[in-house]
RNA sequence: GGCGCCGUAGCCAAGUGGUAAGGCAGAGGUCUGCAAAACCUCCAUUCGGCGGUUCGAAUCCGCCCGGCGCCUCCA
Protein backbone atom coordinates (compact mmCIF):
# COMPACT_ATOMS: atom_id res chain seq x y z
CA UNK A 1 0.00 0.00 0.00
CA UNK A 2 1.64 3.03 -0.98
CA UNK A 3 1.01 6.85 -1.32
CA UNK A 4 -0.36 7.88 -4.79
CA UNK A 5 -0.94 11.29 -5.41
CA UNK A 6 -2.74 13.61 -8.24
CA UNK A 7 0.42 15.30 -10.09
CA UNK A 8 -0.76 17.95 -12.80
CA UNK A 9 2.30 17.91 -14.44
CA UNK A 10 1.02 14.49 -15.66
CA UNK A 11 -2.70 14.24 -15.08
CA UNK A 12 -2.12 11.07 -13.47
CA UNK A 13 -2.66 9.48 -9.88
CA UNK A 14 1.01 8.66 -9.80
CA UNK A 15 3.03 6.68 -6.77
CA UNK A 16 4.36 9.09 -4.87
CA UNK A 17 7.89 7.93 -3.88
CA UNK A 18 10.38 11.08 -2.55
CA UNK A 19 13.63 12.35 -4.16
CA UNK A 20 15.51 11.18 -1.12
CA UNK A 21 13.31 8.95 1.64
CA UNK A 22 12.13 9.02 4.43
CA UNK A 23 12.86 12.79 3.46
CA UNK A 24 9.92 15.34 1.93
CA UNK A 25 10.40 18.63 0.67
CA UNK A 26 7.25 20.17 0.08
CA UNK A 27 6.95 24.02 -0.89
CA UNK A 28 3.21 25.85 -0.45
CA UNK A 29 2.79 29.09 -2.08
CA UNK A 30 1.38 30.97 1.03
CA UNK A 31 -0.92 34.17 0.96
CA UNK A 32 0.36 37.81 0.22
CA UNK A 33 -0.01 39.33 3.41
CA UNK A 34 -1.36 42.92 1.89
CA UNK A 35 -5.23 42.01 3.82
CA UNK A 36 -6.69 39.00 6.19
CA UNK A 37 -7.15 36.27 4.32
CA UNK A 38 -10.42 34.31 3.69
CA UNK A 39 -11.55 31.30 4.19
CA UNK A 40 -11.03 30.25 0.77
CA UNK A 41 -7.48 30.62 0.92
CA UNK A 42 -7.67 29.18 4.17
CA UNK A 43 -8.96 25.51 2.35
CA UNK A 44 -5.94 25.44 0.23
CA UNK A 45 -3.52 25.88 3.55
CA UNK A 46 -5.74 23.38 5.37
CA UNK A 47 -5.96 20.97 2.24
CA UNK A 48 -1.74 20.98 2.11
CA UNK A 49 -2.37 20.35 6.56
CA UNK A 50 -3.81 17.44 5.57
CA UNK A 51 -1.29 16.21 3.27
CA UNK A 52 1.63 17.23 5.94
CA UNK A 53 0.06 15.34 8.39
CA UNK A 54 -0.57 12.48 6.14
CA UNK A 55 2.90 12.54 4.62
CA UNK A 56 4.34 12.15 8.61
CA UNK A 57 1.64 9.39 9.35
CA UNK A 58 3.48 7.89 6.76
CA UNK A 59 6.90 8.05 8.09
CA UNK A 60 7.58 10.65 6.05
CA UNK A 61 10.12 13.22 7.19
CA UNK A 62 8.44 16.50 5.93
CA UNK A 63 10.36 19.59 5.39
CA UNK A 64 7.88 22.09 4.71
CA UNK A 65 8.18 25.54 3.45
CA UNK A 66 5.47 28.14 2.90
CA UNK A 67 6.27 31.42 1.98
CA UNK A 68 4.70 35.03 3.07
CA UNK A 69 4.89 37.40 0.13
CA UNK A 70 5.32 40.84 1.58
CA UNK A 71 6.27 42.64 -1.41
CA UNK A 72 4.30 42.80 -4.82
CA UNK A 73 2.17 45.32 -6.29
CA UNK A 74 -1.24 45.32 -4.32
CA UNK A 75 1.02 45.67 -0.92
CA UNK A 76 3.14 48.84 -2.36
CA UNK A 77 -0.24 50.31 -3.91
CA UNK A 78 -1.95 50.22 0.18
CA UNK A 79 1.57 51.08 1.53
CA UNK A 80 1.36 54.05 -0.95
CA UNK A 81 -2.37 55.00 0.02
CA UNK A 82 -1.84 54.60 3.83
CA UNK A 83 1.71 56.84 3.64
CA UNK A 84 3.57 53.77 5.71
CA UNK A 85 6.16 51.43 4.25
CA UNK A 86 5.52 47.82 3.46
CA UNK A 87 7.11 46.87 6.52
CA UNK A 88 4.11 48.52 8.57
CA UNK A 89 1.86 47.86 6.40
CA UNK A 90 2.11 44.51 6.09
CA UNK A 91 3.08 43.15 9.73
CA UNK A 92 -0.21 43.02 11.07
CA UNK A 93 -1.66 40.99 8.28
CA UNK A 94 1.61 38.39 9.24
CA UNK A 95 0.49 38.32 12.80
CA UNK A 96 -3.15 37.46 11.71
CA UNK A 97 -2.38 34.92 9.36
CA UNK A 98 0.12 33.25 12.08
CA UNK A 99 -2.81 33.42 14.24
CA UNK A 100 -6.03 32.76 11.88
CA UNK A 101 -3.24 29.25 11.44
CA UNK A 102 -3.30 28.42 14.70
CA UNK A 103 -7.34 29.03 15.01
CA UNK A 104 -7.88 26.69 12.36
CA UNK A 105 -5.18 24.13 13.45
CA UNK A 106 -2.81 24.40 10.49
CA UNK A 107 0.61 23.30 11.77
CA UNK A 108 3.09 26.54 11.47
CA UNK A 109 5.30 25.07 8.37
CA UNK A 110 8.78 24.39 9.61
CA UNK A 111 10.08 27.83 7.22
CA UNK A 112 7.81 30.58 6.77
CA UNK A 113 10.09 32.85 4.59
CA UNK A 114 9.31 36.25 3.87
CA UNK A 115 9.83 37.54 0.59
CA UNK A 116 11.91 40.35 1.74
CA UNK A 117 14.52 38.73 3.69
CA UNK A 118 15.53 36.84 1.01
CA UNK A 119 16.23 39.20 -1.49
CA UNK A 120 19.98 38.10 -1.71
CA UNK A 121 18.93 35.05 -2.58
CA UNK A 122 16.58 36.20 -5.49
CA UNK A 123 19.46 39.10 -7.22
CA UNK A 124 21.51 35.97 -7.41
CA UNK A 125 18.81 33.81 -9.54
CA UNK A 126 18.02 36.91 -11.76
CA UNK A 127 21.72 36.79 -12.19
CA UNK A 128 22.39 33.75 -13.19
CA UNK A 129 19.32 33.66 -15.74
CA UNK A 130 21.03 36.69 -16.88
CA UNK A 131 24.39 34.93 -17.05
CA UNK A 132 22.94 31.57 -19.03
CA UNK A 133 21.34 34.27 -21.25
CA UNK A 134 17.68 33.31 -20.68
CA UNK A 135 16.62 36.59 -18.92
CA UNK A 136 17.15 39.97 -20.40
CA UNK A 137 17.16 43.40 -19.32
CA UNK A 138 14.69 45.21 -20.93
CA UNK A 139 14.33 49.29 -22.11
CA UNK A 140 12.85 50.01 -18.94
CA UNK A 141 15.80 48.50 -16.46
CA UNK A 142 13.13 45.34 -15.59
CA UNK A 143 14.91 42.04 -15.91
CA UNK A 144 12.69 39.49 -17.55
CA UNK A 145 12.62 36.04 -18.69
CA UNK A 146 12.59 34.93 -22.05
CA UNK A 147 10.50 32.52 -22.71
CA UNK A 148 11.11 31.41 -26.06
CA UNK A 149 14.67 30.64 -24.77
CA UNK A 150 13.37 27.98 -22.26
CA UNK A 151 11.70 25.01 -24.75
CA UNK A 152 9.43 23.47 -21.73
CA UNK A 153 7.85 26.51 -20.96
CA UNK A 154 3.78 25.61 -20.89
CA UNK A 155 4.27 21.95 -19.93
CA UNK A 156 2.43 22.43 -16.55
CA UNK A 157 -0.11 24.23 -17.78
CA UNK A 158 -0.29 22.15 -21.15
CA UNK A 159 -0.15 26.15 -22.85
CA UNK A 160 0.59 24.59 -26.25
CA UNK A 161 -2.79 23.50 -26.70
CA UNK A 162 -4.28 27.08 -25.71
CA UNK A 163 -4.53 30.39 -27.61
CA UNK A 164 -4.09 33.50 -26.30
CA UNK A 165 -7.30 35.50 -25.48
CA UNK A 166 -7.85 37.47 -28.59
CA UNK A 167 -9.71 40.85 -28.48
CA UNK A 168 -10.86 41.72 -25.32
CA UNK A 169 -10.19 45.25 -23.32
CA UNK A 170 -6.76 45.10 -25.08
CA UNK A 171 -5.32 46.48 -21.97
CA UNK A 172 -1.24 46.72 -22.25
CA UNK A 173 0.91 47.64 -19.80
CA UNK A 174 3.63 50.60 -19.93
CA UNK A 175 5.94 47.41 -19.68
CA UNK A 176 4.73 45.67 -22.29
CA UNK A 177 6.88 47.47 -24.73
CA UNK A 178 10.08 46.72 -23.02
CA UNK A 179 9.79 42.85 -23.97
CA UNK A 180 10.89 41.21 -26.11
CA UNK A 181 7.91 39.00 -26.36
CA UNK A 182 4.51 39.75 -25.07
CA UNK A 183 4.34 36.34 -22.74
CA UNK A 184 7.67 37.02 -21.27
CA UNK A 185 7.26 37.59 -17.80
CA UNK A 186 9.38 39.84 -15.22
CA UNK A 187 11.90 38.51 -13.08
CA UNK A 188 13.11 42.37 -11.28
CA UNK A 189 11.39 45.54 -11.39
CA UNK A 190 12.61 48.75 -12.11
CA UNK A 191 12.15 50.94 -9.08
CA UNK A 192 10.13 53.84 -8.90
CA UNK A 193 9.38 56.43 -6.85
CA UNK A 194 6.65 54.61 -5.53
CA UNK A 195 8.76 51.50 -4.42
CA UNK A 196 11.08 53.53 -3.24
CA UNK A 197 8.85 55.79 -0.87
CA UNK A 198 7.47 52.77 0.90
CA UNK A 199 10.71 50.81 1.37
CA UNK A 200 10.21 48.57 -1.86
CA UNK A 201 13.59 48.77 -3.46
CA UNK A 202 16.77 46.89 -3.28
CA UNK A 203 20.39 47.01 -4.89
CA UNK A 204 21.40 44.43 -7.62
CA UNK A 205 23.86 44.50 -10.36
CA UNK A 206 21.51 44.76 -13.15
CA UNK A 207 19.74 48.05 -11.52
CA UNK A 208 17.84 48.70 -8.20
CA UNK A 209 14.33 47.09 -8.30
CA UNK A 210 12.00 44.63 -6.35
CA UNK A 211 11.57 41.22 -6.76
CA UNK A 212 8.91 39.41 -9.31
CA UNK A 213 5.93 37.50 -7.72
CA UNK A 214 6.98 34.56 -9.43
CA UNK A 215 10.58 34.74 -8.82
CA UNK A 216 10.37 34.86 -4.97
CA UNK A 217 9.12 31.37 -4.71
CA UNK A 218 11.37 30.39 -6.77
CA UNK A 219 14.18 31.57 -4.87
CA UNK A 220 13.43 30.80 -1.26
CA UNK A 221 12.66 27.44 -2.31
CA UNK A 222 15.95 26.38 -3.45
CA UNK A 223 17.74 28.21 -1.35
CA UNK A 224 16.18 26.36 1.94
CA UNK A 225 16.23 23.09 0.50
CA UNK A 226 19.86 23.66 -1.02
CA UNK A 227 20.88 25.05 2.45
CA UNK A 228 19.16 22.13 4.27
CA UNK A 229 19.94 19.25 1.71
CA UNK A 230 21.89 20.59 -1.14
CA UNK A 231 18.89 19.59 -3.52
CA UNK A 232 17.62 21.49 -6.26
CA UNK A 233 14.52 19.72 -6.97
CA UNK A 234 11.61 19.69 -4.52
CA UNK A 235 9.39 16.56 -3.85
CA UNK A 236 6.39 18.59 -3.98
CA UNK A 237 4.90 21.98 -4.53
CA UNK A 238 1.45 22.92 -3.89
CA UNK A 239 -1.01 26.22 -4.31
CA UNK A 240 -4.47 26.46 -5.69
CA UNK A 241 -6.00 25.64 -9.30
CA UNK A 242 -5.18 29.75 -10.38
CA UNK A 243 -1.37 28.99 -9.67
CA UNK A 244 -1.01 26.78 -12.48
CA UNK A 245 -0.90 29.42 -14.96
CA UNK A 246 0.94 31.70 -14.90
CA UNK A 247 2.73 31.75 -11.68
CA UNK A 248 3.80 28.08 -11.45
CA UNK A 249 4.66 27.82 -15.00
CA UNK A 250 6.73 30.63 -14.51
CA UNK A 251 8.55 29.38 -11.21
CA UNK A 252 9.26 26.01 -13.24
CA UNK A 253 10.65 28.24 -15.83
CA UNK A 254 13.12 30.22 -13.92
CA UNK A 255 13.92 27.29 -11.33
CA UNK A 256 15.02 24.84 -13.90
CA UNK A 257 16.64 27.57 -16.16
CA UNK A 258 19.02 27.95 -13.02
CA UNK A 259 19.38 24.49 -11.99
CA UNK A 260 19.58 22.74 -15.12
CA UNK A 261 17.16 20.19 -13.52
CA UNK A 262 14.54 19.05 -15.69
CA UNK A 263 12.25 19.75 -12.94
CA UNK A 264 11.34 22.47 -10.12
CA UNK A 265 8.87 19.76 -8.00
CA UNK A 266 8.48 16.03 -9.42
CA UNK A 267 4.73 16.54 -8.21
CA UNK A 268 2.46 19.58 -8.33
CA UNK A 269 -0.24 19.77 -6.16
CA UNK A 270 -3.23 22.15 -6.85
CA UNK A 271 -6.52 22.50 -4.80
CA UNK A 272 -9.43 23.50 -5.95
CA UNK A 273 -11.67 26.48 -5.20
CA UNK A 274 -13.40 27.33 -1.88
CA UNK A 275 -17.07 29.18 -3.97
CA UNK A 276 -19.17 30.79 -1.84
CA UNK A 277 -22.56 30.60 -2.61
CA UNK A 278 -21.64 29.32 -5.85
CA UNK A 279 -19.28 32.09 -6.92
CA UNK A 280 -14.92 32.56 -6.42
CA UNK A 281 -14.61 34.82 -2.98
CA UNK A 282 -12.67 37.69 -4.26
CA UNK A 283 -12.76 41.41 -3.43
CA UNK A 284 -14.40 42.34 -6.37
CA UNK A 285 -17.33 40.67 -5.65
CA UNK A 286 -17.49 41.78 -1.96
CA UNK A 287 -18.26 38.16 -1.18
CA UNK A 288 -15.05 37.16 1.33
CA UNK A 289 -15.30 35.56 4.04
CA UNK A 290 -12.48 35.86 6.41
CA UNK A 291 -11.48 33.13 9.04
CA UNK A 292 -11.57 35.81 11.45
CA UNK A 293 -14.86 36.97 10.82
CA UNK A 294 -15.73 33.28 11.72
CA UNK A 295 -13.70 32.90 14.72
CA UNK A 296 -15.66 36.06 15.76
CA UNK A 297 -19.11 34.49 14.84
CA UNK A 298 -18.26 31.76 17.14
CA UNK A 299 -17.85 29.05 14.18
CA UNK A 300 -15.91 25.79 15.61
CA UNK A 301 -12.45 25.34 13.70
CA UNK A 302 -13.57 21.51 14.18
CA UNK A 303 -16.69 22.08 11.75
CA UNK A 304 -14.63 23.99 9.14
CA UNK A 305 -12.53 21.37 9.08
CA UNK A 306 -14.52 19.01 8.94
CA UNK A 307 -16.24 20.88 6.19
CA UNK A 308 -13.06 20.90 4.42
CA UNK A 309 -12.69 17.10 4.98
CA UNK A 310 -16.03 16.29 3.69
CA UNK A 311 -14.65 17.17 0.10
CA UNK A 312 -11.92 16.30 -1.67
CA UNK A 313 -9.31 18.36 -2.65
CA UNK A 314 -9.45 18.57 -6.41
CA UNK A 315 -12.84 19.66 -6.18
CA UNK A 316 -14.78 22.60 -5.64
CA UNK A 317 -16.36 22.98 -2.76
CA UNK A 318 -19.30 25.46 -1.84
CA UNK A 319 -19.81 27.22 1.20
CA UNK A 320 -22.82 28.14 2.64
CA UNK A 321 -24.37 28.38 6.27
CA UNK A 322 -26.31 25.04 5.54
CA UNK A 323 -23.48 23.40 4.75
CA UNK A 324 -21.62 24.70 7.68
CA UNK A 325 -24.14 24.13 10.34
CA UNK A 326 -24.12 20.50 8.94
CA UNK A 327 -20.14 20.24 9.58
CA UNK A 328 -20.81 21.71 13.16
CA UNK A 329 -23.50 19.21 13.90
CA UNK A 330 -21.02 16.08 12.63
CA UNK A 331 -18.19 17.51 14.51
CA UNK A 332 -20.31 17.79 17.87
CA UNK A 333 -21.17 14.18 17.24
CA UNK A 334 -17.65 13.07 16.99
CA UNK A 335 -17.18 15.13 20.51
CA UNK A 336 -19.93 13.24 21.62
CA UNK A 337 -18.26 9.83 21.11
CA UNK A 338 -14.94 11.27 22.06
CA UNK A 339 -16.00 12.05 25.46
CA UNK A 340 -17.89 8.74 25.63
CA UNK A 341 -14.34 7.28 24.92
CA UNK A 342 -12.64 8.89 27.73
CA UNK A 343 -15.66 8.48 30.41
CA UNK A 344 -15.59 4.53 29.97
CA UNK A 345 -11.72 3.23 29.83
CA UNK A 346 -11.61 -0.43 29.86
CA UNK A 347 -10.61 -3.47 27.66
CA UNK A 348 -13.00 -4.44 24.77
CA UNK A 349 -11.47 -6.97 21.56
CA UNK A 350 -14.43 -6.12 19.61
CA UNK A 351 -14.19 -2.19 19.56
CA UNK A 352 -10.18 -3.07 19.17
CA UNK A 353 -10.27 -4.55 16.00
CA UNK A 354 -13.15 -2.46 14.83
CA UNK A 355 -11.14 0.47 15.09
CA UNK A 356 -8.18 -2.03 13.52
CA UNK A 357 -10.36 -2.29 10.81
CA UNK A 358 -11.20 1.09 10.29
CA UNK A 359 -7.73 2.59 10.77
CA UNK A 360 -6.70 0.20 7.60
CA UNK A 361 -9.72 1.72 5.17
CA UNK A 362 -9.08 5.20 6.62
CA UNK A 363 -5.07 4.46 5.24
CA UNK A 364 -5.99 3.12 1.92
CA UNK A 365 -8.70 6.15 0.93
CA UNK A 366 -6.10 8.66 2.57
CA UNK A 367 -3.25 6.62 -0.21
CA UNK A 368 -5.50 6.89 -2.76
CA UNK A 369 -4.77 10.55 -4.20
CA UNK A 370 -5.42 11.41 -0.16
CA UNK A 371 -9.26 10.83 -0.55
CA UNK A 372 -10.48 12.35 2.96
CA UNK A 373 -13.91 12.25 2.67
CA UNK A 374 -14.03 8.36 2.30
CA UNK A 375 -11.55 8.19 5.04
CA UNK A 376 -13.89 10.68 6.75
CA UNK A 377 -17.20 8.10 5.80
CA UNK A 378 -14.93 5.20 7.58
CA UNK A 379 -14.77 7.37 10.74
CA UNK A 380 -18.61 7.97 10.62
CA UNK A 381 -19.23 4.11 9.99
CA UNK A 382 -16.66 3.66 13.24
CA UNK A 383 -18.95 6.09 15.65
CA UNK A 384 -22.08 4.71 14.86
CA UNK A 385 -20.54 0.87 15.14
CA UNK A 386 -18.22 2.17 18.23
CA UNK A 387 -21.65 3.70 20.16
CA UNK A 388 -23.44 0.31 19.78
CA UNK A 389 -20.70 -1.60 21.15
CA UNK A 390 -20.56 0.70 24.17
CA UNK A 391 -24.24 0.85 24.00
CA UNK A 392 -24.30 -2.95 25.15
CA UNK A 393 -21.58 -2.13 27.60
CA UNK A 394 -18.12 -2.47 25.62
CA UNK A 395 -15.81 -0.94 26.73
CA UNK A 396 -13.41 1.89 25.40
CA UNK A 397 -10.30 -0.14 24.55
CA UNK A 398 -6.73 1.54 24.66
CA UNK A 399 -6.15 0.23 21.66
CA UNK A 400 -9.32 1.82 20.09
CA UNK A 401 -8.83 4.83 21.42
CA UNK A 402 -5.31 5.52 20.33
CA UNK A 403 -6.89 4.62 16.59
CA UNK A 404 -9.86 7.33 17.52
CA UNK A 405 -7.24 10.14 18.52
CA UNK A 406 -4.75 9.17 15.33
CA UNK A 407 -8.13 10.26 13.15
CA UNK A 408 -9.74 12.87 15.11
CA UNK A 409 -6.78 14.65 16.49
CA UNK A 410 -3.21 13.74 14.39
CA UNK A 411 -5.15 13.74 10.89
CA UNK A 412 -8.02 15.48 10.28
CA UNK A 413 -8.48 17.41 13.94
CA UNK A 414 -11.50 17.80 13.37
CA UNK A 415 -13.22 17.32 16.93
CA UNK A 416 -14.88 20.60 18.57
CA UNK A 417 -12.88 23.36 20.80
CA UNK A 418 -12.78 22.31 24.38
CA UNK A 419 -14.77 25.05 25.85
CA UNK A 420 -14.40 25.47 29.78
CA UNK A 421 -17.38 27.66 31.39
CA UNK A 422 -15.75 29.88 33.48
CA UNK A 423 -15.37 29.65 37.56
CA UNK A 424 -18.76 32.06 37.88
CA UNK A 425 -20.92 29.84 35.25
CA UNK A 426 -19.64 26.79 36.56
CA UNK A 427 -20.60 27.34 40.19
CA UNK A 428 -23.95 28.94 39.35
CA UNK A 429 -24.72 25.88 37.18
CA UNK A 430 -24.12 23.37 39.58
CA UNK A 431 -26.44 25.00 42.30
CA UNK A 432 -29.04 24.79 39.01
CA UNK A 433 -28.03 21.49 38.71
CA UNK A 434 -27.91 20.16 42.20
CA UNK A 435 -31.64 22.19 42.52
CA UNK A 436 -33.14 20.06 39.57
CA UNK A 437 -31.97 17.19 41.10
CA UNK A 438 -33.62 17.85 44.16
CA UNK A 439 -37.00 18.90 42.20
CA UNK A 440 -36.92 15.46 40.15
CA UNK A 441 -36.14 13.65 43.31
CA UNK A 442 -39.62 14.79 44.62
CA UNK A 443 -41.07 14.71 41.36
CA UNK A 444 -41.50 18.23 40.86
CA UNK A 445 -40.99 18.45 37.32
CA UNK A 446 -42.68 21.19 36.62
CA UNK A 447 -39.51 23.30 38.38
CA UNK A 448 -37.22 20.88 37.22
CA UNK A 449 -38.23 22.06 33.06
CA UNK A 450 -38.30 25.37 34.63
CA UNK A 451 -34.65 24.77 35.90
CA UNK A 452 -33.62 23.15 32.95
CA UNK A 453 -34.53 26.21 30.46
CA UNK A 454 -33.04 29.14 32.51
CA UNK A 455 -30.02 26.53 32.18
CA UNK A 456 -30.62 26.54 28.44
CA UNK A 457 -30.79 30.54 28.66
CA UNK A 458 -27.40 30.26 29.80
CA UNK A 459 -26.00 28.50 27.11
CA UNK A 460 -26.12 25.22 28.97
CA UNK A 461 -27.41 21.80 28.01
CA UNK A 462 -28.53 19.15 30.66
CA UNK A 463 -28.16 15.41 30.57
CA UNK A 464 -29.15 12.60 32.63
CA UNK A 465 -27.41 9.79 32.45
CA UNK A 466 -27.71 6.37 34.55
CA UNK A 467 -24.65 8.16 36.77
CA UNK A 468 -26.46 11.35 37.34
CA UNK A 469 -26.71 14.44 35.43
CA UNK A 470 -23.86 15.99 33.20
CA UNK A 471 -24.32 19.61 31.65
CA UNK A 472 -21.92 21.25 28.76
CA UNK A 473 -21.64 24.24 27.40
CA UNK A 474 -24.16 24.20 24.01
C1' G B 1 -12.63 32.66 -28.57
C1' G B 2 -8.86 28.88 -26.27
C1' C B 3 -7.81 25.62 -22.05
C1' G B 4 -9.74 23.18 -17.72
C1' C B 5 -13.25 21.67 -13.81
C1' C B 6 -18.14 20.41 -12.38
C1' G B 7 -23.63 18.91 -12.53
C1' U B 8 -25.21 12.20 -7.72
C1' A B 9 -31.52 12.53 -2.50
C1' G B 10 -34.23 18.65 0.70
C1' C B 11 -28.72 20.41 1.59
C1' C B 12 -23.27 18.92 1.53
C1' A B 13 -20.67 14.92 -0.68
C1' A B 14 -17.81 9.79 -1.89
C1' G B 15 -18.01 6.53 -5.88
C1' U B 16 -15.05 6.76 -12.59
C1' G B 17 -17.31 -0.29 -16.10
C1' G B 18 -20.40 -4.73 -12.17
C1' U B 19 -25.43 -2.96 -10.01
C1' A B 20 -25.55 4.15 -5.46
C1' A B 21 -20.22 5.43 1.02
C1' G B 22 -20.70 9.09 4.64
C1' G B 23 -22.55 13.73 6.99
C1' C B 24 -26.70 17.16 7.90
C1' A B 25 -31.90 17.71 7.72
C1' G B 26 -36.65 14.83 7.89
C1' A B 27 -40.23 10.54 9.51
C1' G B 28 -41.16 6.49 12.87
C1' G B 29 -39.23 3.65 17.08
C1' U B 30 -36.05 2.14 21.69
C1' C B 31 -34.38 4.65 26.18
C1' U B 32 -36.32 8.88 29.41
C1' G B 33 -41.05 11.81 34.18
C1' C B 34 -40.23 14.81 29.71
C1' A B 35 -35.87 15.86 27.30
C1' A B 36 -30.78 15.31 25.78
C1' A B 37 -27.21 11.83 24.08
C1' A B 38 -26.92 7.17 21.73
C1' C B 39 -28.91 3.25 18.94
C1' C B 40 -32.64 0.83 15.41
C1' U B 41 -35.84 1.42 10.94
C1' C B 42 -37.18 4.43 6.75
C1' C B 43 -35.49 8.29 3.31
C1' A B 44 -31.96 8.34 -4.94
C1' U B 45 -35.04 1.45 -9.13
C1' U B 46 -31.48 6.23 -9.76
C1' C B 47 -26.74 9.68 -10.80
C1' G B 48 -28.42 17.43 -15.73
C1' G B 49 -30.78 15.82 -20.81
C1' C B 50 -30.68 12.86 -25.38
C1' G B 51 -28.22 9.28 -28.21
C1' G B 52 -24.17 5.50 -28.68
C1' U B 53 -20.46 1.49 -27.09
C1' U B 54 -21.02 -2.88 -23.73
C1' C B 55 -23.57 -8.99 -21.21
C1' G B 56 -23.53 -4.71 -17.96
C1' A B 57 -22.53 2.69 -17.45
C1' A B 58 -23.44 7.54 -12.52
C1' U B 59 -18.79 5.69 -14.41
C1' C B 60 -16.46 5.13 -21.59
C1' C B 61 -17.83 8.06 -26.42
C1' G B 62 -20.82 12.00 -29.01
C1' C B 63 -24.14 16.03 -28.87
C1' C B 64 -27.03 19.40 -25.99
C1' C B 65 -28.40 22.20 -21.43
C1' G B 66 -26.66 24.45 -16.89
C1' G B 67 -22.78 26.22 -13.26
C1' C B 68 -17.60 27.55 -12.21
C1' G B 69 -12.41 28.63 -12.99
C1' C B 70 -7.91 30.09 -15.77
C1' C B 71 -6.07 32.82 -20.10
C1' U B 72 -4.89 40.19 -15.82
C1' C B 73 1.23 39.09 -9.96
C1' C B 74 -6.19 35.63 -7.33
C1' A B 75 -5.47 29.93 -2.71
Amino acid sequence: MTLRLFNTLSREVEPFEPLAPPRVTVYSCGPTVWNYAHIGNFRTFIFVDLLRRWLEASGFSVFHVMNLTDVDDRIIKEATAKGVGIDALVSPYVDAFREDCEYLRIRPAHAQPRATEHVRAMVDLVQGLLDKGVAYRGDDGSVYFAIQRFPAYGRLSRLDTRELKTGGSGRVSSDEYSKENAQDFVLWKAARSEDEAVGAAWDAPFGRGRPGWHLECSAMALSLIGDKYGAKVLDIHTGGVDLIFPHHEDEIAQSCAYTGESAFARFWLHGEFLQIRGAKMSKRFGNIVTARALREDGVDPGAIRLLICQAHYRQPLDLTDEALEAAREGSRRLGELDRRLRDRPGASDQLASLAQETDAKVAAALDDDLNVPRAMGQVFEFVRDANRLLDRGEKADPAAVALWERWTKTLFDVLPSAREADAALASRVEALVAERATAKKTRDFARADAIRAELLALGVVVEDTPAGTKWRLA
